[in-house]
DNA sequence: TATAAAGCATACCGACTGGTATGGATGTAG
DNA sequence: CTACATCCATACCAGTCGGTATGCTTTATA
């Protein structure tokens, strides 16, 4: 139950099938280890343990362990929000369509593991952002950038006259995360995917009801 | 910093000027560290220092921290819950309305520590789901409670013909108060109030859209 | 006033934590 | 072949953790 599977670390697996190396190794095991128990008591025995790696390795690649989660951050979330979250939106014809389509598509492209562990930048966000300035600088840019990829893409809509003029698009798209990120932590109290169908229809709604044309079906 | 103010704990402590017992200490002390650092990591040492209280009067009136940590959920953080989010909804006259000036009005009833620290609930519920089935339970719980008291006054205000018939009363429950809990997510990693102020704009007008008379204003 | 129970204080324990000191292996440049 | 840096393995450390064993004091009960 503990641990990952492949469809769960697709975009971190390297394409071709060369070995991670020694600092990629405890990058991934140490993510791994933060997602399921936190930061403060992720336990380097733990991610050594599991990655075979020594002490000494570790703390050859990382000046402690607050740096180790630093990098966790910077390149193991970073680069999964990005591309699971950002990237997408720049890909859409029609964006609220592309927004329906994507939230109801939504229960198909989280795994188990995703509900079980909540989302990754949300749990160490909540945990640390008070604690670690640190983090928290480096968590605000993540949401920061997401926030903003929203609200170009509602920008571009409302002056394509697809939405109403009455959307102030920086805030729906503040609005829209917070869906999204509550309808996930919902869901993973609730141990299934319920919650985060009720909040599909709830966006779903919303993003209807901001469409100048109501939106046949 | 780390300690509150009065402002933040006029919800716990008692109206008369009685001393908490030894057990009530305990308690709030144990609910303010777990706020801070988490449950995992927050130290009995921490809390019994801070209330002058001794480890053998800790392990006295509760068996283990798991069962305190289950005695904060139960007694303190459940209780804040139904004082702050679901007692009010039942005093709306008008739901929509009501809901509107609470959301308006939500910059001055958080305090900043809220922000900083923030949502009790929502914190532990995103470290403990995963990891201890009987913390997770407990919170389910909560969340179902207050899900359920938001679909009521929907589906009240429905009846009455206030919103309109295409709303879903508890999906939109469970959406509204995922927007709630994502806002002040966003608010604690940036900490300050303009993710709230933003949330509550985008949470305004979803409330306004579902209503059947425009809303003058 | 005798007795039992509740409430609490002190001292201590083994397990585990993040971190360090040291030395050996391996690669690379001169 | 030498010299030096990178990379990593082993052993160890002081400190903190949750938890326990024991005994003293206070309160309720009879």
């Amino acid at each position: 139950m503990n641990d990952l599977t492949d469809k769960d670390v697709y975009w971190w697996r390297p394409l071709d099938d060369t070995e991670l190396d020694t600092r990629g190794k405890i990058l991934f095991a140490a993510y791994k280890e933060i997602h399921v128990n936190g930061f403060q008591s992720a336990s380097l025995s733990n991610i050594l343990a599991r990655t075979g790696v020594t002490k000494g390795a570790l703390y050859h690649h990382f000046p402690n362990k607050t740096a180790l989660g630093y990098a966790v951050v910077d390149e193991v979330i970073a680069r999964r929000i990005q591309m699971s979250f950002i990237e997408p939106l720049a890909h859409f014809e029609d964006p609220i369509e592309g927004f329906i389509e994507l939230v109801q598509n939504a229960g198909d492209s989280f795994s188990m593991t995703d509900i079980e562990l909540g989302c990754p930048l949300s749990v160490l966000a909540q945990e640390m952002a008070s604690i670690d300035e640190g983090f928290r600088v480096r968590l605000i840019g993540i949401y920061e950038q997401w926030h903003q990829s929203i609200a170009d893409v509602l920008t571009k809509a409302r002056d394509n006259g697809l939405i109403i003029e009455a959307v102030e698009p920086y805030s729906m798209a503040v609005t829209i995360a917070a869906i999204m990120e509550g309808s996930l932590s919902a869901s993973k109290v609730a141990q299934n995917l319920q919650k985060l169908y009720h909040c599909g229809c709830g966006l779903t709604q919303l993003l209807q009801l901001i469409r100048t044309s109501p939106g046949a079906r």
